[in-house]
RNA sequence: CGCGGGGUGGAGCAGUCCGGUAGCUCAUCAGGCUCAUAACCUGAAGGUCGUAGGUUCAAAUCCUACCCCCGCAACCA
């Protein structure tokens, strides 16, 4: 059997994500965890909350909370989103973990005992007044080139020039405004990512595969300027996961924890021992996703994520694998994904522009928000929402075809043959014809699901939904029942037939319907993936009762759409 | 010359690697059906494929230059 890893990347801590984060890599990843369990792979899919960082510290000084606190809350807010959305992992861990602890420690030794970590005496602003070292984007003051008041000590945001802290005029901390900064002198442990630089890159050119946004993104950062640099994996936080070597101290880097974006991508591995601690199972359960010389030589391991997240999966993360000299799992695909802006617009937390996971679920149920966003999931370029094209696309597809098709065949079915699946008469040239229609569509649809090609696939499988409403209204039961009842009784029964089919292709994408539609047939057994489309449509048997659901989809008014968009657009 | 992605009928996209009558969904218009969520089905109109050159019997597709949009630019996740 197949075995599949599949992670998402994490979302970070600091409070409820919007569509645009959903949608860049949880979402794509549920969809494919999904496919490949209905295909009978062996899944194991992974996700996180990423809880470690300044953003982290200030959302929880911001909600008043200690910092632990705050972030075991937003972790539970975020687990019932992902389970309001549908989101299948097999767990949902947290980098602050106690196995992320002691796994990261763990990876950090490693590294130092093959030579790959040093120790860096570098200069960093400190407030007195803050208590701590301040990192460049909480440094604020007027930019030395255009004279921004508050341009960030990483780039002003105004004219877009990249700053040093010390370039501001009048420097002062973003959070207290203190102006007693000081430059201090502060050790950090950095990653000899440069001299894994030919390895890495081997391994990139070996990925011929992998989508173009992943490999230009990773070549940029190998190639570009001086090539791969070394980077800082410590920082001067108290929150975090203390800077240790394996088991031992790390003498002169007490007060230090790893920086997030060391922790974070461990915390894959951490997050599927947290797995089988849930689980009450051993070591070996886990070790067998992610060492290959513990048993995980046959899994192929896909990865999700933003095209922000992609020089972090493709350099720093390997590099750390690479460097430890031990046999963990290497990703072997990575899908990443674009942006999804919002009414001309990007999405915006400060601003509260656009829709949030917690008010999406509050207006609509799940699979209305993961058919549109799977359907626009920004592959090849940015894409962008609207409230306009999410009613269109969600009316038409969802309502119009899909649930159309569904409510007019149980609904003709129980009104003309009392409900019950109708016996009599055969399959014809009509019925052959949509079987090898369906079964053409079926082996696009699985090409494009194992390429990971998501938004080819929802057009394939709405075009596999459409030729139900195309057989019926060709095949016209309601006219043939007129005379020939045994031919009108063949028709209804081949219709009905195409739900269950229809429930299991549409389950990776719309969960929900795929329940709903299952529910019609109250006596029958779950239905699976089809391996002969002709043998999928004829399995129901003939005389067993159907239940006509509920309409399965309402449709979205166009002052509902003015209104949510009134209600969700700041100006 | 910082890097990357994108520019295809009114809207959103596929096709570009491996040149050969420009395809899909929505919207529009016409017809049909009446089982169904004023739903469905069929057909039509609508594009000199960002611009300008070049290669070729033939270019959305290859080459050159340029224009426009978006993102990124490593101590923010």
């Amino acid at each position: 059997m197949a075995r599949t890893l599949i992670t998402s990347a994490i979302p970070y801590i600091n409070g409820v994500k919007h569509l645009g984060n959903l949608v860049g890599s949880q979402l794509p990843s549920d969809v494919y965890a999904r496919y490949c369990r209905a295909r009978g792979h062996e899944v194991m899919f992974i996700c996180a909350t990423d809880e470690h960082g300044t953003p982290a510290e200030l959302a929880a000084e911001e909600a008043g909370m200690p910092i632990a606190e705050y972030c075991a809350w937003m972790h539970n807010v975020q687990a019932d989103l992902a389970k309001g959305f549908r989101l299948s992992f097999d767990h949902f861990g947290r980098s602050s973990s106690a196995r992320n602890h002691h796994l990261t420690q763990h990876f950090a030794g490693q590294l130092a005992d093959n030579g790959l970590i040093r120790e860096v005496v570098e200069e960093q602003v400190y407030s007195p007044r803050d208590g701590r070292f301040l990192p460049d984007r909480y440094i604020k003051g007027k930019c030395p080139e255009c004279g921004y008041e508050n341009a960030r000590g990483d780039q002003c945001e105004n004219c877009t020039k990249q700053l040093d802290p010390v370039d501001l005029i009048n420097p002062r901390s973003a959070r207290t405004g203190a102006t007693d900064l000081e430059v201090r002198q502060t050790k950090h442990l950095h990653l000899r990512q440069s001299t894994l630089r030919g390895a890495l890159s081997d391994w990139i050119d070996a990925k011929t595969d992998w989508p173009v946004l992943t490999t230009s993104i990773a070549r940029k950062w190998l190639n570009d300027g001086d090539g791969l640099q070394d980077r800082g994996i410590t920082r001067d936080l108290d929150w975090g996961i203390p800077v240790r070597r394996g088991q031992e101290e790390w003498p002169g880097m007490e007060d230090k924890v790893f920086y997030v974006w060391f922790d974070a991508p461990i915390a894959y591995i951490a997050a599927t021992a947290e797995w089988a601690d849930a689980h009450g199972l051993g070591d070996a359960a886990w070790e067998r996703w992610w060492r290959i010389d513990k048993g995980a030589d046959d899994v192929r391991y896909v990865q999700f994520m933003g095209k922000d997240n992609v020089p972090f999966h493709t350099l720093s993360f390997p590099a750390t694998i690479i460097g430890s000299g031990e046999p963990w799992k290497l990703v072997d695909f990575i899908k990443s994904f674009n942006f999804l802006n919002y009414e001309g617009g990007q999405f915006s937390t400060s601003l509260g522009h656009g829709v949030f996971m917690d008010q999406a679920l509050a207006l609509l149920p799940s699979d209305y928000w993961r058919w549109w966003l799977l359907k626009h999931v920004p592959e090849t370029s940015d894409s962008e929402f609207t409230w306009d094209s999410f009613r269109a696309d969600t009316n038409k597809d969802l309502a119009d075809v899909l649930g159309n098709f569904v409510s007019r065949i149980t609904k003709f079915c129980d009104s003309r043959f009392g409900g019950m699946v109708p016996d009599g008469g055969s399959y014809g040239t009509a019925e052959n014809a949509v079987i090898s229609e369906i079964s053409a569509r079926l082996g696009a649809y699985e090409d494009y699901m194992e390429r990971i090609e998501i938004r080819k696939a929802t057009a394939e499988l709405r075009a596999i939904w459409a030729t139900g409403n195309e057989y019926l209204q060709s095949a016209a039961p309601w006219e043939v029942l007129r005379h020939d009842k045994a031919g009108a009784a063949a028709i209804v029964r081949f219709a009905l037939n195409l739900l269950p089919l229809y429930a299991v292709l549409s389950e990776p994408f719309i969960p929900d319907a795929s329940d709903a539609i299952k529910a019609v047939f109250v006596d029958e057994p779950e239905p699976s993936w089809p391996v002969d489309v002709g043998l999928a449509l004829d399995r129901l048997v003939a005389g067993r009762r159907i239940s006509v659901p509920d309409v399965m989809f309402r449709k979205i008014s166009e002052r509902e759409q003015l209104v949510m968009r009134e209600r969700f657009t700041q100006a």
